[in-house]
DNA sequence: CTGTTAGCGCTTTCAA
DNA sequence: TTGAAAGCGCTAACAG
């Protein structure tokens, strides 16, 4: 079905039907009715790739996310979703497994799919390949999650997050704090937490333990496990996210271990789940789907002003702690060790 | 960046480099090489939209699901994407809330956007409007989780599945046996879930209990914790899905019960996730990630073959029981209600 | 306010 | 094995 047909059975040209779907009020009111009623008679849909042709701009936009098994990139695409919709825009998101030749691949996919723009979280703006390629060739996008002073990004203050934990649990009286985290190479957010801890600790003179890094791909629930069943463990985990939080809680029972009653964990993150455990999760909640909303928002708006994005124009959401059952007093009687 | 730039810049024709691009076998080595080279240095990518104004074909397919929040669509979709990028094609999911309105903007939506096929979780095949467009439209698409002879589903056997959890606590000696499910009206899976305990119970010769609806909306948890503290309140639930059940057991832990030593719950999904909590959430587990790609791959396939989909392509996949913790012997001394 | 027409970039006959 | 040219459906000058 073609504008071709409809401006037949409307008796107009093909000129007219155009501005009909694009600039109605540039068409008399009958002549309106008249192509409308063609239209819906003939069931007519414009052609998105003869528009696309033609005007050099697609309406697509292009997300590219580690994994929607995480449900924080879960909830941060039904906010781009939602925001590319309100705007006229499609998306096509693609997962890269936190692998930074799939980052690649992924973005070199969506500009052969001609995607008007892009919102990312890459593994580390600092060395992306992906990103140098996007600057290069002047296409809009705007990082997710991701923190980097040379590029537009929507996140929050990671570091500032995990140290106002710190001390939460140095408040609730615990000294021997240790830090879980993914792979610190893998991801500048763990980076960035990773220094919030070391912050925290510092400002509360207390000696910062070793990183308990586990890889993403093993449940890790051994690893942590072993290390809370060892003399001098930790009486408080933070973790640098949900998914690994809810697995040291696992650890903990394992090891025989009550949370919170011997052990503190937090989580990074606020998945929605998080809220129906027992214990319900005490966590650094980030807006995710505001996260998601307000990049594709900035893009929006740069494209119309038919630009790229500056870095200046990112945006530091607020985090909140959110107080669930995970996280309590310290047992007595344990010193620490002082920095 | 055109292909007239490339053919310049090679010193042949368009239709050449067409050809090196499509059909490289029909070019001798030579000028092959030739295009190839050129193609590189002007950082030639082939534009899709023209491609695909000409060919009449976008190599793109739309997905329709209720939620990414519910990790089990996560996990199809991430299913979905794999099998559709191995195929060359792009996806474009929409959420819908498990709103029916919303389907149908969907699905308009996605059709505006000139989409090759669509695989979709619709709310209930036998009375979407979304369907009845496809099917006169003749476009290609394909049901996943959704049960229906008139469709090509691509699924398991949700009601076997849930009759054979009710067996296994009946083994266990479990005889109070209720079952939670989300709005029936919104999902044929919960309805056949629901038969399936129905059937479950029969065959033990119980008596089935009314059924727990719980809206989507609100958390359920204090109205299941309402109905664990009456009198003659279940020894097991059935959940029709994971995130029911993980709900359930905060409503335990609230009422005062342990799990699984007070109350055996079993979910149904699968979730990844569901192994790291503690108690681990025994499930039936449905194979979300083979769905979406049996589904794509059915796709893909049937528009090879130029046509649409016939409702006996249906795949019926196996499910698996997840023995997890949450599930244990009945407590003794309840008789139960023989039906 | 409406119509005519060129051309977006590509694939695909048809001819050489 | 290669090239010339038509045309996919649409938008946007430009003309009237």
């Amino acid at each position: 079905m073609s504008i071709q047909a409809v401006a037949a059975k409307a008796g107009v040209s093909v000129a007219t039907v155009s501005r009909v779907f694009n600039f109605p009020d540039k068409v008399s009111g009958a002549t309106r009715d008249l192509v409308e009623r063609a239209a819906r008679e003939l069931n007519y849909l414009p052609n998105a790739s003869a528009r696309t042709l033609r005007t050099q701009r697609s309406r697509v936009l292009g997300v590219v996310l580690p994994t929607l098994l995480n449900p924080t990139f879960a909830e941060c695409l039904q906010g781009i979703a939602q925001a590319a919709v309100a705007g006229g825009y499609a998306i096509i998101p693609v997962t890269t497994g936190y692998k930074l030749d799939e980052e690649e691949r992924a973005v070199h996919m969506l500009l052969a799919g001609n995607v008007d723009g892009l919102i990312l979280v890459v593994s580390n703006p600092s060395t992306s390949k992906a990103l140098e390629r996007l600057r290069a060739q002047r296409v809009p996008y705007v990082l997710a999650y991701n923190r980097h002073p040379a590029h537009p990004c929507v996140t929050v203050d990671n570091e500032a997050a995990v140290a106002d934990a710190v001390a939460r649990l140095v408040l609730l009286g615990h000294r021997r704090i240790a830090m879980v985290s993914g792979t610190l190479a893998a991801s500048d957010r763990a980076q960035q937490r990773y220094r919030g801890y070391q912050k925290g600790m510092a400002d509360a003179g207390l000696k910062p333990q070793p990183l308990v890094e586990v890889p993403f791909v093993e449940s890790a629930v051994d690893r942590l496990a072993r290390l809370l069943q060892l003399r001098h463990r930790p009486s408080a985990l933070v973790c640098s996210n949900d998914l690994l939080a809810i697995r040291s809680i696992r650890a903990a029972h394992r090891s025989g271990l009550a949370v919170p009653a011997d052990l503190s964990v937090i989580g990074f993150d606020g998945i929605a789940l998080g809220e129906d455990l027992t214990p319900a999760l005490s966590t650094i909640a980030q807006p995710s789907s505001d996260i998601g909303r307000h990049g594709v928002e900035l893009l929006i708006q740069a494209m119309a002003g038919g630009g790229a994005l500056d870095a200046d124009a990112s945006l530091l959401l607020p985090h909140v702690f959110r107080d669930g059952e995970s996280c309590a007093a310290a047992p007595d009687g344990d010193p620490g060790d002082i920095a």
